[in-house]
DNA sequence: TGTTATTTTAGAATTATTCTAATCTGGGGC
DNA sequence: GCCCCAGATTAGAATAATTCTAAAATAACA
């Protein structure tokens, strides 16, 4: 049973990303990162942090999660007014969002055919969302 | 020439859908529906209602809007954080978002094709929405 | 016209997020 | 190992969009 390095995926993570691999960035990345595929709000992220004893602030978890946005280690959706999800998921695909839980969950993008794409009149398409709003049954 | 009368569209509208038409609801009612597609914030719509000169509060704009959707004379989208944008297409059809500008654009549903659609694990789809966001070319 | 339920309103409250300016810290150089 | 300082974190204030509240206005209808 050797000691296992927790932190080490994390580490080279942060540092392929250019950003210096400070306390609570690498254990927000942890959070994030080992749980599989996550859609978090800031909020959310605190409250485990705090349980998790991680000593940040939430101006912090707002830094960090538009920092992991910018270096494409998250992807920001948005569903609802007012409220901002982060999704662990960077590759192409698509989302249920269930109206009554207010969660999400990812569709692989190889499930949905969107074809006959227009172009846009200027400009460069960046992303085609999909998202399938699911409510009660009828 | 005969006298018009630039109510009675929007009067009958309003009756139809159970909405007792009250000079604001009136008055914005034609402000939407009177001048082809529109997406409008309510901080937008009450500034065109300011200029028009008619006296109408925020809060009622937000009553209105909302009374509006659940009515399904319009229709709420969401694409960024913080922010509603009210469609007046309420048919079935989808949006470019130019990212730059922070402007919509309607796409016809028959111009692109979802297919292929998977069935959510519980509940009914409400709705499919899709959003090109468009950024500056590269 | 009088009555009442509905609507509108100003302003306060709430919620999510961003900003500010002070303090702290990771990591390179000695 | 210790110093330094650019970059990171922080508490708390500020902002922005929206919702709430309770009081005043008004549409509808007898």
């Amino acid at each position: 049973m050797s000691n296992h390095r927790p932190f080490a995926n994390a580490i080279e993570l942060l540092r392929a990303s250019k950003l210096r691999p400070t306390r609570q960035r690498l254990a927000l990345a942890k959070l994030l990162f080992e749980k599989g595929d996550r859609h978090v709000t800031a909020e959310q992220l605190h409250d485990e942090a705090v349980a998790a004893s991680i000593p940040v602030s939430l101006a912090t978890i707002y830094n960090t999660l538009h920092q992991f946005v910018a270096a494409r280690l998250l992807r920001e959706v948005v569903v609802n007014p007012g409220r901002s999800y982060f999704d662990t998921n960077v590759a192409d695909h698509h989302h249920f969002f269930f109206e009554e839980s207010g969660k999400l969950m990812d569709i692989a993008s190889d499930r949905i055919e969107v074809t006959n794409l227009p172009q846009p009149p200027h400009g460069a398409i960046r992303r085609v969302d999909v998202v399938i709003r699911v409510g009660p049954k009828s």
